[in-house]
DNA sequence: GTAACTGCAAAATATTTGCATCCTT
DNA sequence: AAGGATGCAAATATTTTGCAGTTAC
């Protein structure tokens, strides 16, 4: 089972230890983005700083990416598979005003902005404020 | 001169202190969304908490808002005149990889976005990055 | 055995709060 | 005089760094 998740840790070139296996499942296992007090929460206990780091290392590895919904608070979400997070890659997220849940949405699609001549975009993120489906 | 800040200010509800025309002024001056360290560096000398407060205050009536582009400081820009940072407001903002500036493009018309049915969207926040027209 | 990861302690930063004082009306 | 704003000090919270011990290959 775990297997699995080793398996993504290489992919990425990533080596799996005990710590990042865990927190790569804790990971998994969420549907919306979460924040670094969200994680230590999902221990029992844990290293707030081996939890920074091993976010650190997701995050140059482009295993996860982060997104600020404007709360203040930073919150990291898996990367979908095929996402290698680069140039000319697209960031959906939706924040519920409601419920403070910031959800991926990798498959909304993104129109072509219309920029300034000279302007040249390597990266787009998008942040969407509103009511999710869950509080309606 | 300083009468355009107070009026602005006052536009806002917002009391016109002497403090408070000096962080409005020196937010004028930037082509660019700063972050709390370089606005204390605009002063000789001022008091970091009063700036926080300030800036505060200016975000709760909507004289400015932030931006956070990802480099894990959030800028701040004054709004439009006519931004009510309400529901329905756009705002694109362009972070330059190379130099590190945020510019706010409020010019930029966003075509709608296709979601999933149940999200309601009232606010959408983007930030594009790449090269700016500074940088090439 | 080596290189990298972890956990604890501590340092450095950043943000918030309390309160006495000072302005403005 | 009263309400709010300011500046200083202090409390909290957050993030980073150093290092010794451990783990994985």
């Amino acid at each position: 089972m775990n297997d699995s998740y080793e398996k993504i840790l290489e992919a990425r070139n990533i080596k799996p230890t005990a710590m990042r296996i865990l927190v790569l499942k804790a990971l998994s296992g969420q549907d919306h983005a979460i924040d670094l007090n969200e994680l230590e929460f999902l221990f029992d206990q844990a290293d707030r700083v081996t939890l920074y780091r091993t976010l650190k290392t997701f995050l140059s590895k482009k295993l996860i990416h982060h997104i600020d919904d404007g709360t203040g608070s930073i919150k990291y979400a898996l990367c979908r598979e095929d996402c290698d997070c680069g140039p000319e890659d697209t960031h959906v997220h939706f924040h519920c005003n409601y419920c403070g849940n910031t959800y991926c949405m990798d498959y909304v699609r993104v129109p072509p902005l219309l920029l300034p001549e000279k302007f040249y975009v390597e990266e787009i993120s998008i942040v969407l404020k509103g009511k999710c489906e869950h509080c309606n």
